[in-house]
DNA sequence: CGTCACTTTGAAAGCTTTCAATAGGAGTGG
DNA sequence: CCACTCCTATTGAAAGCTTTCAAAGTGACG
Protein backbone atom coordinates (compact mmCIF):
# COMPACT_ATOMS: atom_id res chain seq x y z
CA UNK A 1 0.00 0.00 0.00
CA UNK A 2 3.00 1.92 0.40
CA UNK A 3 4.99 1.74 -3.01
CA UNK A 4 5.49 4.56 -4.82
CA UNK A 5 7.97 3.24 -7.95
CA UNK A 6 5.65 1.95 -10.55
CA UNK A 7 3.84 3.60 -13.27
CA UNK A 8 1.55 2.53 -15.66
CA UNK A 9 -2.72 1.44 -16.12
CA UNK A 10 -4.69 -0.87 -18.36
CA UNK A 11 -8.13 -0.93 -19.11
CA UNK A 12 -10.25 -4.40 -19.72
CA UNK A 13 -10.52 -5.30 -22.82
CA UNK A 14 -14.45 -6.57 -22.45
CA UNK A 15 -15.37 -6.04 -26.42
CA UNK A 16 -18.81 -5.84 -26.25
CA UNK A 17 -19.74 -8.77 -28.11
CA UNK A 18 -21.53 -6.73 -31.18
CA UNK A 19 -18.55 -4.90 -31.53
CA UNK A 20 -16.40 -7.78 -31.77
CA UNK A 21 -18.87 -9.21 -34.18
CA UNK A 22 -18.02 -6.49 -36.99
CA UNK A 23 -14.02 -8.26 -37.77
CA UNK A 24 -15.48 -10.79 -39.44
CA UNK A 25 -16.97 -8.25 -42.02
CA UNK A 26 -15.50 -6.59 -44.47
CA UNK A 27 -15.69 -2.72 -44.18
CA UNK A 28 -15.62 -2.24 -47.77
CA UNK A 29 -18.56 -3.96 -48.93
CA UNK A 30 -22.24 -1.35 -48.76
CA UNK A 31 -23.03 -1.88 -45.34
CA UNK A 32 -26.36 -3.85 -44.75
CA UNK A 33 -25.21 -3.04 -41.02
CA UNK A 34 -22.44 -1.02 -40.31
CA UNK A 35 -20.56 -1.61 -36.76
CA UNK A 36 -19.01 0.30 -35.03
CA UNK A 37 -15.57 -0.72 -36.10
CA UNK A 38 -16.66 0.26 -39.45
CA UNK A 39 -16.52 3.59 -38.60
CA UNK A 40 -12.47 3.78 -38.93
CA UNK A 41 -12.18 1.77 -42.23
CA UNK A 42 -11.04 5.05 -43.60
CA UNK A 43 -8.44 5.92 -41.05
CA UNK A 44 -4.63 5.08 -41.77
CA UNK A 45 -3.29 2.58 -39.82
CA UNK A 46 -0.99 3.81 -36.56
CA UNK A 47 1.73 2.02 -34.76
CA UNK A 48 2.96 2.61 -31.44
CA UNK A 49 5.86 0.65 -29.84
CA UNK A 50 5.40 -0.99 -26.66
CA UNK A 51 5.73 1.95 -23.67
CA UNK A 52 4.33 5.01 -26.19
CA UNK A 53 1.23 6.49 -24.49
CA UNK A 54 -1.92 7.20 -26.52
CA UNK A 55 -3.37 8.93 -24.19
CA UNK A 56 -2.90 10.65 -20.92
CA UNK A 57 -4.64 11.47 -18.44
CA UNK A 58 -5.76 15.09 -17.82
CA UNK A 59 -5.74 15.83 -21.20
CA UNK A 60 -8.58 16.58 -23.40
CA UNK A 61 -10.48 13.10 -24.68
CA UNK A 62 -10.19 14.37 -28.50
CA UNK A 63 -9.34 11.14 -30.16
CA UNK A 64 -11.30 7.49 -29.82
CA UNK A 65 -8.90 4.31 -31.05
CA UNK A 66 -10.26 1.47 -33.13
CA UNK A 67 -7.67 -1.22 -31.52
CA UNK A 68 -6.26 -3.44 -34.81
CA UNK A 69 -3.28 -5.33 -33.04
CA UNK A 70 -1.36 -5.71 -29.60
CA UNK A 71 -2.48 -4.69 -26.18
CA UNK A 72 -2.73 -1.61 -24.14
CA UNK A 73 -3.30 -0.64 -20.36
CA UNK A 74 -5.55 1.96 -18.93
CA UNK A 75 -4.37 3.39 -15.66
CA UNK A 76 -4.54 5.94 -12.85
CA UNK A 77 -1.66 6.97 -10.97
CA UNK A 78 -1.88 8.27 -7.50
CA UNK A 79 -0.16 11.65 -7.02
CA UNK A 80 2.70 9.64 -4.72
CA UNK A 81 2.90 7.13 -7.95
CA UNK A 82 0.79 4.24 -6.63
CA UNK A 83 -0.33 3.19 -10.22
CA UNK A 84 -4.15 1.19 -10.61
CA UNK A 85 -4.62 -0.43 -13.54
CA UNK A 86 -7.93 0.03 -15.23
CA UNK A 87 -7.86 -2.49 -17.84
CA UNK A 88 -6.43 -4.37 -20.68
CA UNK A 89 -7.47 -3.22 -24.01
CA UNK A 90 -7.51 -6.15 -26.76
CA UNK A 91 -7.95 -6.42 -30.09
CA UNK A 92 -11.15 -5.65 -31.51
CA UNK A 93 -11.98 -3.23 -28.71
CA UNK A 94 -12.41 0.56 -28.65
CA UNK A 95 -10.50 3.00 -26.77
CA UNK A 96 -11.41 6.67 -25.50
CA UNK A 97 -15.41 6.40 -25.48
CA UNK A 98 -16.59 6.76 -21.79
CA UNK A 99 -15.20 10.30 -20.45
CA UNK A 100 -16.72 13.38 -21.00
CA UNK A 101 -14.58 16.39 -20.19
CA UNK A 102 -11.00 15.49 -19.52
CA UNK A 103 -9.37 11.98 -20.09
CA UNK A 104 -9.29 10.24 -16.90
CA UNK A 105 -6.93 8.21 -17.34
CA UNK A 106 -3.67 7.37 -19.49
CA UNK A 107 -3.81 4.70 -21.92
CA UNK A 108 -0.49 2.89 -23.17
CA UNK A 109 1.15 0.44 -25.06
CA UNK A 110 1.72 -3.27 -23.44
CA UNK A 111 3.05 -4.41 -26.89
CA UNK A 112 3.48 -3.57 -29.87
CA UNK A 113 0.14 -1.69 -31.49
CA UNK A 114 -1.67 -0.87 -34.31
CA UNK A 115 -4.70 1.07 -34.29
CA UNK A 116 -6.45 3.41 -36.01
CA UNK A 117 -8.00 6.87 -34.91
CA UNK A 118 -11.26 8.93 -34.89
CA UNK A 119 -11.44 12.77 -33.04
CA UNK A 120 -14.41 12.18 -30.60
CA UNK A 121 -16.34 14.44 -32.06
CA UNK A 122 -16.39 12.90 -35.91
CA UNK A 123 -16.86 9.66 -34.22
CA UNK A 124 -20.15 10.58 -32.29
CA UNK A 125 -21.70 12.23 -35.22
CA UNK A 126 -20.90 9.38 -37.49
CA UNK A 127 -22.29 7.22 -34.49
CA UNK A 128 -25.04 9.37 -34.81
CA UNK A 129 -26.15 8.78 -38.42
CA UNK A 130 -27.24 5.49 -37.00
CA UNK A 131 -29.09 3.82 -34.61
CA UNK A 132 -28.07 0.95 -34.83
CA UNK A 133 -24.81 2.37 -34.21
CA UNK A 134 -25.89 4.16 -31.42
CA UNK A 135 -27.57 0.64 -29.83
CA UNK A 136 -24.21 -0.96 -30.26
CA UNK A 137 -22.36 2.14 -28.63
CA UNK A 138 -24.72 1.47 -25.78
CA UNK A 139 -24.25 -2.29 -25.95
CA UNK A 140 -20.37 -1.36 -25.29
CA UNK A 141 -20.47 0.94 -22.46
CA UNK A 142 -22.67 -1.56 -20.34
CA UNK A 143 -20.00 -4.41 -20.79
CA UNK A 144 -17.72 -2.29 -20.07
CA UNK A 145 -19.39 -1.01 -16.97
CA UNK A 146 -20.51 -4.72 -16.14
CA UNK A 147 -16.43 -5.64 -16.61
CA UNK A 148 -15.47 -2.44 -13.95
CA UNK A 149 -18.51 -4.38 -11.35
CA UNK A 150 -16.83 -7.47 -11.52
CA UNK A 151 -12.87 -6.01 -11.12
CA UNK A 152 -14.19 -4.10 -7.84
CA UNK A 153 -15.45 -7.74 -6.69
CA UNK A 154 -12.42 -8.58 -7.33
CA UNK A 155 -10.15 -5.59 -5.83
CA UNK A 156 -12.46 -5.67 -2.78
CA UNK A 157 -12.77 -8.70 -1.68
CA UNK A 158 -10.68 -11.43 -3.54
CA UNK A 159 -8.03 -13.16 -2.13
CA UNK A 160 -4.51 -12.56 -3.34
CA UNK A 161 -5.23 -16.23 -5.23
CA UNK A 162 -8.40 -15.97 -6.23
CA UNK A 163 -7.27 -12.59 -8.11
CA UNK A 164 -4.48 -14.22 -10.10
CA UNK A 165 -6.50 -16.84 -10.93
CA UNK A 166 -9.28 -14.85 -11.91
CA UNK A 167 -7.25 -13.09 -14.07
CA UNK A 168 -5.69 -16.20 -16.07
CA UNK A 169 -8.98 -17.37 -16.35
CA UNK A 170 -10.78 -13.83 -17.73
CA UNK A 171 -7.99 -14.26 -20.26
CA UNK A 172 -8.77 -17.37 -21.01
CA UNK A 173 -12.26 -16.44 -21.92
CA UNK A 174 -11.61 -13.58 -23.74
CA UNK A 175 -9.02 -15.25 -26.05
CA UNK A 176 -7.71 -18.69 -25.15
CA UNK A 177 -6.37 -21.12 -28.08
CA UNK A 178 -7.01 -24.21 -26.16
CA UNK A 179 -5.58 -24.22 -22.34
CA UNK A 180 -3.01 -21.83 -23.58
CA UNK A 181 -3.32 -18.41 -22.82
CA UNK A 182 -0.86 -15.56 -23.81
CA UNK A 183 -0.16 -13.22 -20.64
CA UNK A 184 1.81 -10.30 -22.98
CA UNK A 185 1.85 -7.63 -19.47
CA UNK A 186 4.58 -7.93 -17.06
CA UNK A 187 3.87 -9.06 -13.68
CA UNK A 188 4.31 -5.38 -12.74
CA UNK A 189 0.95 -5.12 -14.82
CA UNK A 190 -0.46 -7.83 -13.61
CA UNK A 191 0.23 -6.95 -9.99
CA UNK A 192 -1.05 -2.96 -11.05
CA UNK A 193 -4.16 -4.36 -12.31
CA UNK A 194 -5.16 -7.07 -9.57
CA UNK A 195 -4.19 -4.01 -6.80
CA UNK A 196 -0.89 -6.65 -5.13
CA UNK A 197 2.78 -6.45 -5.41
CA UNK A 198 4.87 -8.31 -8.14
CA UNK A 199 6.24 -10.64 -5.29
CA UNK A 200 2.77 -11.63 -4.55
CA UNK A 201 1.79 -12.54 -8.08
CA UNK A 202 4.85 -14.23 -8.40
CA UNK A 203 4.35 -16.38 -5.41
CA UNK A 204 0.63 -17.01 -6.54
CA UNK A 205 1.93 -18.02 -9.98
CA UNK A 206 4.71 -20.22 -8.18
CA UNK A 207 2.20 -22.05 -6.04
CA UNK A 208 -0.38 -22.47 -9.13
CA UNK A 209 2.56 -24.40 -10.60
CA UNK A 210 3.53 -26.21 -7.50
CA UNK A 211 0.12 -27.95 -7.25
CA UNK A 212 -0.02 -28.70 -11.19
CA UNK A 213 -2.68 -26.13 -11.81
CA UNK A 214 -1.06 -24.48 -14.56
CA UNK A 215 2.49 -24.10 -15.86
CA UNK A 216 4.21 -21.96 -18.08
CA UNK A 217 5.33 -22.98 -21.87
CA UNK A 218 6.87 -19.67 -22.36
CA UNK A 219 7.64 -16.54 -21.29
CA UNK A 220 5.09 -14.92 -21.47
CA UNK A 221 2.65 -17.99 -21.90
CA UNK A 222 0.38 -20.11 -19.64
CA UNK A 223 -0.88 -23.65 -20.08
CA UNK A 224 -4.36 -23.62 -17.83
CA UNK A 225 -3.39 -27.29 -17.06
CA UNK A 226 -6.80 -27.90 -14.25
CA UNK A 227 -9.07 -25.36 -15.69
CA UNK A 228 -11.77 -27.04 -13.62
CA UNK A 229 -10.37 -26.21 -10.26
CA UNK A 230 -9.01 -22.78 -11.17
CA UNK A 231 -12.74 -22.52 -11.82
CA UNK A 232 -13.39 -23.33 -8.38
CA UNK A 233 -10.88 -20.93 -6.52
CA UNK A 234 -11.70 -18.06 -8.92
CA UNK A 235 -15.35 -18.86 -7.27
CA UNK A 236 -16.99 -19.48 -10.87
CA UNK A 237 -17.76 -15.95 -12.05
CA UNK A 238 -15.53 -14.92 -14.56
CA UNK A 239 -16.33 -17.00 -16.75
CA UNK A 240 -19.74 -17.87 -17.83
CA UNK A 241 -20.96 -16.97 -20.76
CA UNK A 242 -24.59 -15.41 -21.90
CA UNK A 243 -26.05 -18.40 -21.70
CA UNK A 244 -28.66 -16.65 -24.69
CA UNK A 245 -28.03 -16.48 -28.05
CA UNK A 246 -27.89 -12.70 -29.13
CA UNK A 247 -31.32 -11.56 -28.72
CA UNK A 248 -33.59 -10.27 -31.97
CA UNK A 249 -32.31 -7.24 -33.40
CA UNK A 250 -34.77 -4.41 -32.14
CA UNK A 251 -35.22 -0.94 -32.57
CA UNK A 252 -32.26 1.54 -32.38
CA UNK A 253 -31.77 0.76 -28.17
CA UNK A 254 -31.74 -2.45 -27.18
CA UNK A 255 -34.81 -2.97 -25.28
CA UNK B 1 -10.96 -11.82 2.88
CA UNK B 2 -12.42 -14.75 4.18
CA UNK B 3 -15.64 -13.52 5.79
CA UNK B 4 -18.91 -15.13 4.71
CA UNK B 5 -21.79 -13.62 6.65
CA UNK B 6 -22.49 -10.23 4.70
CA UNK B 7 -25.18 -9.73 2.11
CA UNK B 8 -25.61 -6.43 0.14
CA UNK B 9 -24.02 -4.25 -2.12
CA UNK B 10 -24.31 -0.68 -4.10
CA UNK B 11 -23.61 1.58 -6.51
CA UNK B 12 -21.87 4.17 -6.36
CA UNK B 13 -24.65 7.41 -7.27
CA UNK B 14 -22.61 9.79 -9.32
CA UNK B 15 -25.62 11.45 -10.93
CA UNK B 16 -24.59 13.20 -14.44
CA UNK B 17 -24.67 16.82 -13.92
CA UNK B 18 -26.87 16.75 -17.27
CA UNK B 19 -29.39 14.68 -15.40
CA UNK B 20 -29.00 15.76 -11.71
CA UNK B 21 -29.97 19.06 -13.63
CA UNK B 22 -33.87 17.99 -14.30
CA UNK B 23 -34.77 18.18 -10.40
CA UNK B 24 -34.73 22.22 -10.87
CA UNK B 25 -37.50 21.87 -13.80
CA UNK B 26 -40.94 21.15 -13.55
CA UNK B 27 -41.56 17.69 -15.43
CA UNK B 28 -45.38 19.52 -16.16
CA UNK B 29 -44.37 22.45 -18.58
CA UNK B 30 -44.15 22.30 -22.23
CA UNK B 31 -40.45 20.36 -22.69
CA UNK B 32 -38.41 23.01 -23.63
CA UNK B 33 -35.40 20.34 -23.37
CA UNK B 34 -36.57 17.34 -21.29
CA UNK B 35 -34.22 15.46 -19.36
CA UNK B 36 -33.98 11.75 -18.92
CA UNK B 37 -35.64 12.09 -15.31
CA UNK B 38 -38.45 13.71 -17.13
CA UNK B 39 -39.41 10.70 -18.84
CA UNK B 40 -40.99 9.27 -15.61
CA UNK B 41 -42.84 11.67 -14.42
CA UNK B 42 -46.11 9.87 -15.30
CA UNK B 43 -45.38 7.15 -13.15
CA UNK B 44 -46.87 6.30 -10.04
CA UNK B 45 -44.21 6.79 -7.32
CA UNK B 46 -43.60 3.41 -5.13
CA UNK B 47 -42.09 3.45 -1.79
CA UNK B 48 -39.58 1.05 -0.62
CA UNK B 49 -38.54 0.35 2.78
CA UNK B 50 -35.02 -0.15 4.10
CA UNK B 51 -34.20 -3.43 3.02
CA UNK B 52 -36.62 -3.93 0.36
CA UNK B 53 -35.22 -5.50 -2.85
CA UNK B 54 -35.43 -4.00 -6.06
CA UNK B 55 -33.90 -5.58 -8.38
CA UNK B 56 -32.04 -9.29 -7.95
CA UNK B 57 -28.60 -10.30 -9.14
CA UNK B 58 -29.62 -13.00 -12.03
CA UNK B 59 -33.21 -11.09 -12.85
CA UNK B 60 -34.17 -10.35 -16.52
CA UNK B 61 -33.33 -6.42 -15.94
CA UNK B 62 -36.22 -5.08 -17.39
CA UNK B 63 -37.05 -1.79 -15.16
CA UNK B 64 -35.36 1.40 -14.48
CA UNK B 65 -35.77 3.42 -11.25
CA UNK B 66 -35.82 7.10 -11.16
CA UNK B 67 -35.06 7.44 -7.55
CA UNK B 68 -36.95 10.07 -5.42
CA UNK B 69 -35.86 9.84 -2.33
CA UNK B 70 -33.80 7.88 0.18
CA UNK B 71 -30.44 5.65 -0.61
CA UNK B 72 -30.08 2.84 -2.65
CA UNK B 73 -27.15 0.06 -2.34
CA UNK B 74 -26.18 -1.94 -5.54
CA UNK B 75 -24.08 -4.93 -4.88
CA UNK B 76 -22.66 -8.06 -6.02
CA UNK B 77 -21.80 -11.50 -4.13
CA UNK B 78 -19.92 -14.17 -4.03
CA UNK B 79 -20.81 -17.93 -3.59
CA UNK B 80 -19.27 -17.58 -0.34
CA UNK B 81 -21.21 -14.82 0.99
CA UNK B 82 -18.98 -12.09 0.22
CA UNK B 83 -20.56 -8.65 -0.78
CA UNK B 84 -19.14 -6.11 -2.60
CA UNK B 85 -21.24 -3.04 -3.10
CA UNK B 86 -20.70 -1.53 -6.05
CA UNK B 87 -21.93 2.30 -5.34
CA UNK B 88 -24.67 3.93 -3.44
CA UNK B 89 -27.69 5.35 -5.72
CA UNK B 90 -28.93 9.04 -4.55
CA UNK B 91 -32.22 10.90 -5.02
CA UNK B 92 -31.27 12.52 -8.52
CA UNK B 93 -29.88 9.05 -10.13
CA UNK B 94 -31.10 6.61 -12.52
CA UNK B 95 -31.08 2.86 -11.51
CA UNK B 96 -30.92 0.33 -13.86
CA UNK B 97 -29.07 1.75 -17.05
CA UNK B 98 -25.70 -0.05 -17.98
CA UNK B 99 -27.26 -4.04 -18.32
CA UNK B 100 -28.11 -5.90 -20.76
CA UNK B 101 -29.39 -9.05 -20.98
CA UNK B 102 -29.24 -9.86 -17.17
CA UNK B 103 -29.16 -8.01 -13.86
CA UNK B 104 -25.48 -8.10 -12.75
CA UNK B 105 -26.05 -7.07 -8.95
CA UNK B 106 -28.94 -6.61 -6.53
CA UNK B 107 -30.38 -3.39 -5.40
CA UNK B 108 -31.69 -2.72 -1.91
CA UNK B 109 -33.05 -0.09 -0.03
CA UNK B 110 -30.67 1.29 2.34
CA UNK B 111 -32.92 3.44 3.78
CA UNK B 112 -36.77 4.00 2.87
CA UNK B 113 -36.77 4.99 -0.89
CA UNK B 114 -39.03 6.39 -3.22
CA UNK B 115 -39.33 5.76 -6.74
CA UNK B 116 -40.85 6.27 -9.95
CA UNK B 117 -40.30 3.05 -12.70
CA UNK B 118 -40.47 2.30 -16.69
CA UNK B 119 -39.62 -0.83 -18.47
CA UNK B 120 -36.39 -0.98 -19.94
CA UNK B 121 -37.94 -1.25 -23.29
CA UNK B 122 -40.22 1.85 -22.70
CA UNK B 123 -37.64 3.77 -20.99
CA UNK B 124 -35.19 3.03 -24.23
CA UNK B 125 -37.48 3.71 -27.04
CA UNK B 126 -38.63 7.34 -25.20
CA UNK B 127 -34.66 8.05 -24.99
CA UNK B 128 -34.46 7.11 -28.78
CA UNK B 129 -37.13 9.62 -29.68
CA UNK B 130 -34.95 12.56 -28.42
CA UNK B 131 -30.95 13.51 -29.50
CA UNK B 132 -30.51 15.16 -26.18
CA UNK B 133 -31.92 12.23 -23.94
CA UNK B 134 -29.42 10.42 -26.22
CA UNK B 135 -26.92 12.69 -25.30
CA UNK B 136 -28.06 12.47 -21.82
CA UNK B 137 -27.84 9.01 -21.43
CA UNK B 138 -24.66 8.62 -23.07
CA UNK B 139 -22.72 11.40 -20.51
CA UNK B 140 -24.70 9.40 -17.37
CA UNK B 141 -23.23 6.49 -18.40
CA UNK B 142 -19.93 7.89 -19.10
CA UNK B 143 -19.91 9.85 -15.60
CA UNK B 144 -20.84 6.09 -14.20
CA UNK B 145 -17.94 4.05 -15.30
CA UNK B 146 -15.69 7.41 -14.12
CA UNK B 147 -16.42 6.37 -10.89
CA UNK B 148 -16.43 2.86 -11.46
CA UNK B 149 -12.81 3.76 -12.06
CA UNK B 150 -12.00 5.66 -8.94
CA UNK B 151 -13.47 3.18 -6.79
CA UNK B 152 -10.80 0.71 -8.55
CA UNK B 153 -8.12 2.93 -7.91
CA UNK B 154 -9.28 2.75 -4.22
CA UNK B 155 -9.89 -0.22 -3.95
CA UNK B 156 -6.60 -1.32 -5.98
CA UNK B 157 -3.95 1.07 -4.24
CA UNK B 158 -5.38 2.63 -1.08
CA UNK B 159 -4.65 2.34 2.43
CA UNK B 160 -8.17 1.73 4.40
CA UNK B 161 -7.61 5.11 6.14
CA UNK B 162 -7.08 6.57 2.77
CA UNK B 163 -10.31 4.93 1.87
CA UNK B 164 -12.41 6.06 4.46
CA UNK B 165 -11.19 9.29 4.25
CA UNK B 166 -12.18 9.46 0.42
CA UNK B 167 -15.24 7.83 1.04
CA UNK B 168 -16.38 10.27 3.39
CA UNK B 169 -15.17 13.02 1.49
CA UNK B 170 -17.50 11.38 -1.44
CA UNK B 171 -20.03 11.95 0.50
CA UNK B 172 -18.93 15.69 1.47
CA UNK B 173 -18.78 16.21 -2.70
CA UNK B 174 -22.20 14.84 -3.61
CA UNK B 175 -24.11 16.35 -0.80
CA UNK B 176 -22.70 18.30 1.86
CA UNK B 177 -24.01 20.77 3.98
CA UNK B 178 -21.55 22.89 4.75
CA UNK B 179 -18.86 20.47 6.59
CA UNK B 180 -21.70 18.52 7.99
CA UNK B 181 -22.31 15.16 5.76
CA UNK B 182 -25.47 12.41 6.05
CA UNK B 183 -24.16 9.15 6.06
CA UNK B 184 -26.89 6.96 5.83
CA UNK B 185 -25.43 3.61 5.69
CA UNK B 186 -24.30 1.02 8.39
CA UNK B 187 -20.46 0.10 8.56
CA UNK B 188 -20.85 -3.09 7.48
CA UNK B 189 -22.35 -1.06 4.01
CA UNK B 190 -19.34 0.85 4.30
CA UNK B 191 -16.86 -1.93 4.76
CA UNK B 192 -18.35 -3.52 1.98
CA UNK B 193 -18.21 -1.05 -0.07
CA UNK B 194 -14.27 0.05 0.62
CA UNK B 195 -13.19 -3.46 1.02
CA UNK B 196 -12.34 -3.62 4.53
CA UNK B 197 -14.36 -5.26 7.26
CA UNK B 198 -16.65 -3.15 9.95
CA UNK B 199 -14.09 -3.47 12.63
CA UNK B 200 -11.14 -2.04 10.54
CA UNK B 201 -13.77 0.94 9.02
CA UNK B 202 -14.55 1.94 12.76
CA UNK B 203 -10.81 1.76 13.82
CA UNK B 204 -10.20 4.04 11.10
CA UNK B 205 -13.34 6.46 12.06
CA UNK B 206 -12.17 6.29 15.72
CA UNK B 207 -8.50 7.47 14.63
CA UNK B 208 -10.21 10.46 12.40
CA UNK B 209 -12.45 11.80 15.94
CA UNK B 210 -9.20 11.07 17.71
CA UNK B 211 -6.87 13.44 15.55
CA UNK B 212 -10.11 16.20 15.62
CA UNK B 213 -10.22 15.82 11.64
CA UNK B 214 -13.84 14.74 12.04
CA UNK B 215 -16.47 14.39 15.02
CA UNK B 216 -19.70 12.73 14.80
CA UNK B 217 -23.01 15.00 15.63
CA UNK B 218 -25.41 12.01 15.74
CA UNK B 219 -25.28 8.43 14.90
CA UNK B 220 -25.09 8.61 10.96
CA UNK B 221 -23.79 12.38 10.86
CA UNK B 222 -20.62 13.55 10.53
CA UNK B 223 -18.65 16.79 10.68
CA UNK B 224 -15.78 17.20 8.75
CA UNK B 225 -13.80 19.19 10.91
CA UNK B 226 -10.22 19.43 9.18
CA UNK B 227 -11.25 19.50 5.34
CA UNK B 228 -7.99 20.38 3.94
CA UNK B 229 -6.33 17.81 6.20
CA UNK B 230 -9.14 14.79 4.82
CA UNK B 231 -8.22 15.82 1.74
CA UNK B 232 -3.85 15.27 1.76
CA UNK B 233 -4.98 12.26 3.09
CA UNK B 234 -7.46 11.04 0.39
CA UNK B 235 -5.03 11.66 -1.73
CA UNK B 236 -6.45 14.95 -3.42
CA UNK B 237 -8.68 13.09 -6.27
CA UNK B 238 -11.87 12.49 -5.45
CA UNK B 239 -13.34 16.32 -4.37
CA UNK B 240 -12.13 18.11 -7.77
CA UNK B 241 -15.09 19.81 -9.76
CA UNK B 242 -14.64 19.84 -13.35
CA UNK B 243 -13.47 23.83 -13.46
CA UNK B 244 -15.28 24.10 -16.76
CA UNK B 245 -18.84 25.48 -17.43
CA UNK B 246 -20.65 22.79 -19.10
CA UNK B 247 -19.93 22.50 -22.73
CA UNK B 248 -22.50 24.72 -25.46
CA UNK B 249 -24.77 21.87 -26.58
CA UNK B 250 -24.48 20.81 -29.42
CA UNK B 251 -26.40 18.27 -31.97
CA UNK B 252 -27.27 14.62 -30.08
CA UNK B 253 -24.04 13.61 -28.91
CA UNK B 254 -21.58 15.66 -26.88
CA UNK B 255 -18.67 16.06 -28.98
C1' DC C 1 -37.04 -0.24 30.57
C1' DG C 2 -35.55 -4.54 28.34
C1' DT C 3 -34.03 -6.53 23.99
C1' DC C 4 -31.71 -6.60 19.77
C1' DA C 5 -28.69 -4.88 16.43
C1' DC C 6 -24.96 -2.22 15.44
C1' DT C 7 -20.54 -0.19 16.85
C1' DT C 8 -16.38 0.08 19.29
C1' DT C 9 -12.20 -2.03 21.38
C1' DG C 10 -8.68 -5.31 22.45
C1' DA C 11 -5.53 -8.96 21.43
C1' DA C 12 -3.79 -12.35 18.47
C1' DA C 13 -3.42 -14.30 13.91
C1' DG C 14 -2.78 -14.01 9.09
C1' DC C 15 -2.07 -12.53 4.60
C1' DT C 16 0.36 -9.34 1.86
C1' DT C 17 3.89 -6.24 1.67
C1' DT C 18 8.48 -4.64 2.23
C1' DC C 19 13.28 -5.24 1.92
C1' DA C 20 17.05 -7.82 0.03
C1' DA C 21 19.28 -10.92 -2.72
C1' DT C 22 19.40 -14.52 -6.20
C1' DA C 23 17.81 -16.31 -10.73
C1' DG C 24 16.54 -16.04 -15.29
C1' DG C 25 15.85 -14.05 -20.12
C1' DA C 26 16.18 -10.92 -23.59
C1' DG C 27 18.87 -7.97 -26.16
C1' DT C 28 23.32 -6.05 -27.52
C1' DG C 29 27.81 -6.06 -29.06
C1' DG C 30 32.09 -8.13 -29.81
C1' DC D 1 27.41 -17.31 -31.78
C1' DC D 2 28.80 -16.43 -27.27
C1' DA D 3 29.69 -13.07 -23.52
C1' DC D 4 27.94 -9.38 -20.96
C1' DT D 5 24.56 -6.31 -19.14
C1' DC D 6 20.13 -5.01 -17.77
C1' DC D 7 15.64 -5.76 -16.62
C1' DT D 8 12.13 -8.83 -14.99
C1' DA D 9 10.87 -12.56 -12.15
C1' DT D 10 11.52 -15.52 -8.15
C1' DT D 11 12.56 -16.44 -3.26
C1' DG D 12 13.40 -15.66 1.65
C1' DA D 13 12.73 -13.50 5.91
C1' DA D 14 10.85 -9.99 8.66
C1' DA D 15 7.53 -6.31 9.24
C1' DG D 16 3.07 -4.37 8.91
C1' DC D 17 -1.57 -3.58 8.09
C1' DT D 18 -5.97 -5.62 8.20
C1' DT D 19 -8.59 -9.28 9.62
C1' DT D 20 -10.35 -12.53 12.84
C1' DC D 21 -12.15 -13.69 17.18
C1' DA D 22 -14.18 -12.03 21.46
C1' DA D 23 -16.30 -9.07 24.44
C1' DA D 24 -18.00 -4.78 26.03
C1' DG D 25 -20.62 -0.47 24.72
C1' DT D 26 -24.30 2.19 22.78
C1' DG D 27 -28.50 3.37 20.79
C1' DA D 28 -32.96 2.39 18.63
C1' DC D 29 -37.40 0.52 19.32
C1' DG D 30 -41.41 -1.61 21.28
Amino acid sequence: MRPVKQIGVVMYSQSATSVARSAIRSPILADPRPTLKDLFAGQPVESFSAGEALIWEGDQPGQIFDVLAGVLRVYKVLPDGRRAIIGFIYPGDVLGVSFRHRSLFTADAVTAVKVRRLSRGRFLSLVNESPDLQSQLFALLCDKMSAAHDQMLLLGRKSAEERVVSFLLAIHHKCGEGAEIEVPMSRLDMADYLGLTIETVSRMMTSLVRRGLIHATGRHRIALSKLGALRDIAGRDEDEDDPRPAPARRAVWPN
